[in-house]
DNA sequence: CTCTGTGAAACGATTCACAGCA
DNA sequence: TGCTGTGAATCGTTTCACAGAG
C-alpha cells in the first residue's frame, strides 16, 4: 500500500519520486478533488473509482492510477475515504501549496474569472487585479482595487504569487507577459488568444473560448466519421 | 506528397482516411490558423515551420506534422505559402464547417465568451444566448434578445447548430445539458465547472479557470522539480 | 544550402487482465 | 464477492534522422 519500489527504478532517490505525476494527470486531479469536496460535504465517507469515473467521464482504472499518483490510497470493498483524499489532494503541489494568483485584465473577461465559483473551490484566490488601460486603473473589483502594471514587482514581491492569469485583449499580451516575466512570475494562465511568441522561461498555458469551440467541432467530426466506419464500438 | 499507404496499415479501407487526424492535433490547428491569420493581414506571403514553432512554442518538426495532417504543403527554402495555408486551414471541418454555435448562460462568463474577439476571426459565430433564469430572458446582449430554454429545440432545429458552450452556474449545468441534449446538440464546451455527469452520448470538453490555474501551478511546480535535477536540459 | 516531408524509433499514457485484500 | 492496486500489453503522439526538392 505503501510504495514497494516494484523492480527496476533505483536512480539517486530511494524516495517514491514524488515529482512523477504525468501531466495529464495533473491536469485531471483538480477534477477529483472537486468530486471528493462535493461528497464530503454531502456527507459521504466513501467513494469508489467507478463512481468517480462515472461522474467525470474517465475509466475506472485511470481513476485509480491517478488517485495513487497523487498519494491517495482506497480500501477494497469500500472505495476511497472522501476526507482523506480530500486532504491527500490538497496537499498535493498546485492545488494547495501555490495557490496565489495574480489577475491581469479587468474586461468583461477579468471580471468572469473573478466572478468563477470554482475558484474557491478549488482553494484558489486571485490577490491583486491589473490593467494596462489607465481609465480602468483604479475602479473597485470584487472588494479590490484595479492596480496599474507599474505596481507588479512590488506586488509579486509581497505576496510571493508565482502564478497569473491574462485576460487581456490580444494586442496587449505582449506588453503585459514581459511585464509578468519581469516581475518574477513564472506561470501564465493566457486566456488573451494572442498569437505572439511569450518570454521563454515562462510557463504558459494557452486557453481560448474560439480554439476551443474550434477544437470540439474537430474532434465531434473526427468521431461521427469513426462511429460511420466502426458500426459497433462495443458489445462485448 | 498525396498520401503513400506507408507500409503496413491496410485494414479495410485503401481509402486515405481523411479523418486520420489525431486529437492532440486538432487542438493545435486553430492557433495554427490565427498565426497564418496574422501573417497575412501583416502583408507576409511566406512563414517557417521553424517561425510558427517559435510563436506557438512547438517544435518546427510538428509544426510540419500538424500542417501536412490539415492538407496544407509548403516549399522548401520558403516555407508554406501564407494565404494559401489559411485557406487549407479553413477548410477543415470544425474550423470553418462547423461554426456555428448556442450559447447558454448569459452572465459575466456567458457576456465573456460573447465578447471574444477570438471567436470571429476563428469563423465561429454564437447563433443564439439562452438562459435558464427567468430574470435574464429577455434581455439583449450582442445584438440578440436571450431566450428562454424553451426556445432551445426550435432553434437547434433551425439552425442545425451541434455545438453548444455551457457558461452557467455549476448547479445549473445538469439541467442545461440535458436540455441541450434533448435538442439534439452533439458537443459541448462546459464552461460551468460542474462536477455532475452528462449525458453519455454528448460530447463534452470541459474547461474552467481554477482547474486550469490549479493544473498549470502543478505543471510549474513538476518542471521546476525537474530542473532541479537535471542540471542544464540543454547544451549542445 | 535551406527548409519541407517522412519512415522509424522513442516515449508516455491508457487499457487490460489479474493478483490481493477485506 | 467487490473493489483496489499493478505488471504487462497496447495505443497513439512526439522526436530523431535523413531523404528530397527548390
Amino acid at each position: 500500500m505503501r510504495l514497494a519500489p516494484p523492480a527496476g527504478r533505483a536512480y539517486t532517490s530511494p524516495m517514491p519520486d514524488p515529482v512523477a505525476i504525468p501531466i495529464p494527470t495533473l491536469r485531471r486531479l483538480p477534477e477529483y478533488l472537486r468530486v471528493f469536496r462535493d461528497r464530503r460535504d454531502a456527507g459521504d465517507s466513501w467513494l469508489s473509482s467507478e463512481a468517480v469515473g462515472q461522474i467525470l467521464g474517465f475509466g475506472a482504472v485511470q481513476v485509480r492510477r491517478d488517485l495513487a499518483a497523487a498519494g491517495a490510497s482506497g480500501s477494497p470493498k469500500c472505495g476511497y475515504p472522501v476526507s482523506e483524499t480530500v486532504r491527500r489532494l490538497e496537499a498535493l503541489p498546485g492545488i494547495r501549496g501555490l495557490s496565489a494568483a495574480i489577475l491581469v485584465g479587468s474586461g468583461r473577461l477579468g471580471e468572469a474569472v473573478l466572478a468563477d465559483p470554482g475558484m474557491e473551490r478549488h482553494g484558489l484566490r486571485i490577490e491583486e487585479i491589473f490593467d494596462l488601460s489607465p481609465d480602468r486603473v483604479d475602479r473597485v473589483l470584487d472588494g479590490r482595487r484595479v492596480l496599474p502594471l507599474s505596481r507588479l514587482p512590488e506586488t509579486v514581491r509581497r505576496t510571493g504569487c508565482r502564478l497569473a492569469v491574462l485576460a487581456v485583449d490580444p494586442d496587449q499580451a505582449g506588453a503585459a507577459s514581459l511585464a509578468l516575466a519581469r516581475a518574477g512570475i513564472a506561470g501564465i494562465l493566457d486566456l488573451s488568444g494572442a498569437a505572439s511568441p511569450f518570454p521563454k522561461d515562462l510557463l504558459v498555458r494557452r486557453f481560448c473560448f474560439a480554439s476551443g469551440l474550434a477544437a470540439l467541432a474537430g474532434e465531434l467530426d473526427a468521431r461521427e466519421r469513426k462511429k460511420n466506419l466502426d458500426g459497433f464500438p462495443r458489445q462485448t
